[in-house]
Order: structure tokens, then C-alpha cells, then sequence
RNA sequence: GCGGGUGUAGUUCAAUGGUAGAACACUAGCCUUCCAAGCUAGAUACGUGGGUUCGAUUCCCAUCACCCGCUCCA
């Protein structure tokens, strides 16, 4: 059976996982809303990775900053000058370069040296390398190219209620920044030593050029993200550690292990604010993209912001008895992407005796959106089932259907990934058990109604 | 933003210049009913705006959205 991304859209909306954005007016381009299901299985998402970054890492804490930051903040990060494409359109043909990949393929296919990264380069100095060897377009060989225009990846918005006397902000395009600007309100409340960590889940949005793939890349995104702050001269063991615990955390959520690498970037593509950097990288029916991205950010965000805000960020090692500026290491996790390999990995189609095909979710049971089924075989016997969905809805989210023939019902709850299915019948009334009936296997256990929330206790841990 | 393609029910697909049809899914009911398949009944669609026309879902234009390429990255 092949798992492509069109089945994959088609059940996400089908059953309530994610619905594209504002429908009734034509839809967003790229937005996307979380559905019933869609939203218990982001949230356990989040939960998961919570409980693995900061509940149980006990030099982690958490934060939850504000989107809107004080523009300064990008000043500092780099981000209003360095987070911005310099774009440029073939009169000719109507292609669209990046100015300073042209400068560069031009450089290497004529044998030149240029002086340092061209990424560094202002717009000027590449506009007058392009005119001074009138560099041709690589489409159609013609020399007719518009000026250079900035396309900056930060929405502007606009603080007060009138925009001509309003003061221009950005809607964050990292939640890292959140991070670097408190570290010393963190690390003064929580008396953490270093090293520690700070985590945060939050939204963040880029406008990117070119988003797609479903929920893969879009403008509004969710991250999680974590900033280590450690010694200057242990940042690499570091680096290889949180690279281990991300990795693990992963496959101790159900994620095949040959489904996911590593990959290095190399200098060439390293981000301005990075030393080295390392993607976790999952294989989704359209390819390979970045889940991960985990960073040595060196003392790059913390110095800046000393720089530009003249506040002392060092901090003291009172048991060494030195003062440093800390490395950071950045686990960059994209919310809505590790979800969605988390739907594209549980996939799964699966062929019967008799032909029959049967759709399922294998969720990993920490992750499904539903965890139990609440079914009586017949609606006379509503009242005890009803019952034991009370009993168990106080502990998981559950689901009580009564509604079709039963084998319908379970197969509608393979499809959206229910790992257990309690079924009440008609002997339930009279020796007081019910069949519970696994998604996995199709196998069913009798157990007694007594001894439910003992047998449940432990199935949905990680 | 540029080039190519596509817009009919929740989904997949029909038909038509004059009342839009099916399958699956959905809802209600019948059946002591444990793996989607029975019977009966039912709800739901021509992306939006304009033009041509007596009349447009159909022809034309615009617009919006989606998909595939150019890009970038969590």
C-alpha cells in the first residue's frame, strides 16, 4: 500500500485532524486549523516534549514569552538586517534570483575568489559586482535585471491604534530571542547554575517565500525550542548530548528509527548566529525535511544583546570563581512538523483476510488523540456503557459511540488511531466484564468493570 | 512574485445553455448486533464577482484558493 500525502491530507480533514485555513471564504493561502482530533494530538505533542525537556531535566526550567517583542531585540539578534533575502527579477524571463547565489554560482563557474561570505555583502556592493561583471541571467543569458529588493522573512505590524503614529514591530520569527532577553530574570529566579536550560513552546511566523507541503512549511508555526547555557569550552559535549536526547525522544515515541538521520550543515550553509549545526531530518512521502534543527549558538545571542541593550549578561561560576558570557546550545523543534510525522509515520493501510482493506493510525498510545472507546454493542445497553465512560473520561480523553453496526465503529477508530476499544454487551449486564479490544492486533482481553482504571494506569506511558 | 494545471456534497467522480446525479461517508429507524457489506427513510454541492444571453454550474473576463515547478528552513 503506498502512504502518500494526498490520503494523508484527505484523512487529516475527513476526520478532524486539520482543516484548511478560513474555508468558508476560499481559505488562506498556507494556513491550517487543528481540528477535534488534531488539537488533543498537538497537544499531547507538547506534553510529551515537555515532560521530557523540562519536567523530567532537572537543570531545565520553562518560559512563555510574548510574540511582540521591543524591535531593538532584532537589531541585537540579527534578524532585521540578516534575515532577509536579497531578491532580484530577470526583466528578460521573469526569473527570480537571490543576489547573493548569483554572485556566487557567477564566482565559481569563472574560477574567482571573493573576499569573505557574499552573504555579508550589502546590497550596493553586490549590486555593483553584478553591473561591474555584468553578470547574465542563468535563464536566459540576458543582462536586464530590477534593482535589488530586500524581502525581509519578518511580519511588521503596527503598535498603536493609528499607523502613522505607531511604531513599527515584528511578530517573532524565533521564540529563542524570548529566551536570551530574560536569561538573567530566569536564571535569578529559578537559581539555577549553569548549566541550565530554558524551554518554550510558542508560535512564531516567517514570511516565507515559498511555503508547502501541508502543514511542513508555513508562514505561522509553532516551535519548541530549548536554550542550554553552558561553560564556553563544553558547548560541543553539549551539543552531542541534547543531539542523543532529542533523537531518543523521538523513538520513544513510536518513530521508526530508519525513517529518521542525521544531517550536518555544512560551514557554507550554517545560519549567521551558528558555530555548527546538526538537523534531525524524517522521511515524509515527499522527501526528507528538517524536524530538528540543534545548534551551537556559541555566545553569539547573549553578547549581542549586551552589545546592543548594555546590560551585563556574563554570568558568575562562584565555585570557579570566573566570569563568562555562556555558550548556548539551541534543540529547535518545529511543533507542527513533528506532528506531522507523527500522522505520516502512524499511517498505516493494512489488508485483510477477504481483500479488505482497514486504515490505521498506530499512534504511539501517549500520543493518540482518543485514548479509549467507549462502545456498547447494542444502544438497549446504553446506561451501563455510559457508565463506564464516566468512570474512565475523569482520566483520558475518551470517546462514547453507540452509533452503526460495531464493526464499523472499530474500524472508525483505527482510522483516527484509538488504541483501546471497551466494548459493553449484553453478558457485560450480568457478570459485570467488558471486552477490551486492542488496535494493533485486533485481539480482545475480557476484563472485569472493576478492574479498569488499574489496567489502563500504565498503558499510555513513554 | 513568475510559469503550468485544477475548482460540482465531507470524499471520489458524473452530466448539462433550461429542475444537477451516483458511490462511499454522514443522520434517523428496524435487528441480543464483536470487525466497514442488510432493509427503509433523510440532510448536504456547482469557489467568488462581473459580462454575453430570455435564461449560465456550463461560454467569456476578472478575482480568490489549491496542486506542481523556481526558494528556504523549525
Amino acid at each position: 500500500m503506498e502512504k502518500t500525502m494526498d490520503k494523508i491530507v484527505n484523512l487529516c480533514n475527513a476526520r478532524g485532524f486539520i482543516y484548511p485555513g478560513s474555508q468558508i471564504y476560499g481559505g488562506l493561502s498556507n494556513t491550517w486549523d487543528y481540528g477535534n482530533l488534531g488539537v488533543e494530538l498537538k497537544n499531547n505533542v507538547k506534553k510529551a516534549w515537555w515532560r521530557k525537556f523540562v519536567q523530567e531535566a532537572p537543570q531545565n526550567v520553562g518560559v512563555d514569552c510574548a510574540i511582540l517583542m521591543n524591535p531593538k531585540t532584532w537589531v541585537a539578534s540579527g534578524h532585521l538586517a540578516g534575515f532577509s533575502d536579497p531578491l532580484m527579477d530577470c526583466k528578460g524571463c521573469g526569473e527570480r534570483f537571490r543576489a547573493d547565489q548569483l554572485i556566487e554560482s557567477y564566482a565559481e563557474e569563472k574560477g574567482m575568489t571573493l573576499e569573505g561570505s557574499v552573504d555579508g555583502w550589502t546590497a550596493d556592493e553586490m549590486m555593483s559586482f553584478i553591473n561591474k561583471f555584468q553578470v547574465p541571467c542563468p535563464s536566459c543569458g540576458k543582462f536586464h535585471w530590477t534593482d535589488i529588493r530586500q524581502f525581509n522573512l519578518m511580519f511588521k505590524t503596527f503598535q498603536g491604534v493609528t499607523e502613522d503614529t505607531a511604531a513599527t514591530i515584528y511578530l517573532r520569527p524565533e521564540t529563542a530571542q524570548g529566551i536570551f532577553v530574560n536569561f538573567k530574570n530566569v536564571q535569578r529566579t529559578s537559581r539555577k547554575k549553569i548549566p541550565f536550560g530554558i524551554c518554550q513552546i510558542g508560535k512564531s511566523f516567517r514570511n516565507e517565500i515559498t511555503p508547502g507541503n501541508f502543514t511542513f512549511r508555513t508562514r505561522e508555526f509553532e516551535q519548541m525550542e530549548m536554550e542550554f547555557f553552558c561553560e564556553p569550552d563544553t558547548d560541543l559535549e553539549w551539543f552531542s548530548y541534547w543531539k542523543d536526547y532529542s533523537w531518543n525522544w523521538l523513538l520513544s515515541l513510536g518513530i521508526k528509527e530508519d525513517h529518521l538521520r542525521f544531517r550536518d550543515h555544512a560551514k557554507e550553509e550554517l545560519a549567521f548566529y551558528s558555530k555548527a549545526t546538526s538537523d534531525i531530518e524524517f522521511t515524509f512521502p515527499f522527501g526528507w525535511g528538517e524536524l530538528w534543527g540543534i545548534a551551537d549558538r556559541t555566545d553569539y545571542d547573549l553578547t549581542q544583546h549586551q552589545n546592543t541593550s548594555g546590560e551585563d549578561m556574563s554570568y558568575f561560576d562562584d565555585t570557579k570563581n570566573v566570569r563568562y558570557i555562556p555558550y548556548v546550545i539551541e534543540p529547535s523543534l518545529g511543533c507542527d512538523r513533528v506532528t506531522l510525522a507523527f500522522i505520516c509515520d502512524a499511517y498505516d493501510e493494512e489488508e485483510l483476510e477477504g481483500g479488505d482493506v482497514r486504515t490505521v493510525m498506530r499512534f504511539h498510545p501517549a500520543l493518540a488523540p482518543v485514548k479509549i472507546a467507549v462502545l456498547p454493542l447494542s444502544k438497549k445497553l446504553n446506561e451501563g456503557a455510559e457508565k463506564i465512560y464516566t468512570q474512565l473520561c475523569k482520566k483520558y480523553n475518551c470517546e462514547f459511540d453507540d452509533r452503526g453496526a460495531i464493526g464499523k465503529r472499530y474500524r472508525r477508530e483505527d482510522e483516527i488511531g484509538t488504541p483501546f476499544c471497551v466494548t459493553y454487551a449484553f453478558d457485560s449486564e450480568t457478570d459485570g466484564a467488558v471486552t477490551i479490544r486492542f488496535r494493533d492486533s485486533m485481539e480482545q482481553v475480557r476484563v472485569p468493570i472493576a478492574e479498569l482504571d488499574a489496567w489502563f494506569s500504565d498503558k499510555f506511558e513513554f
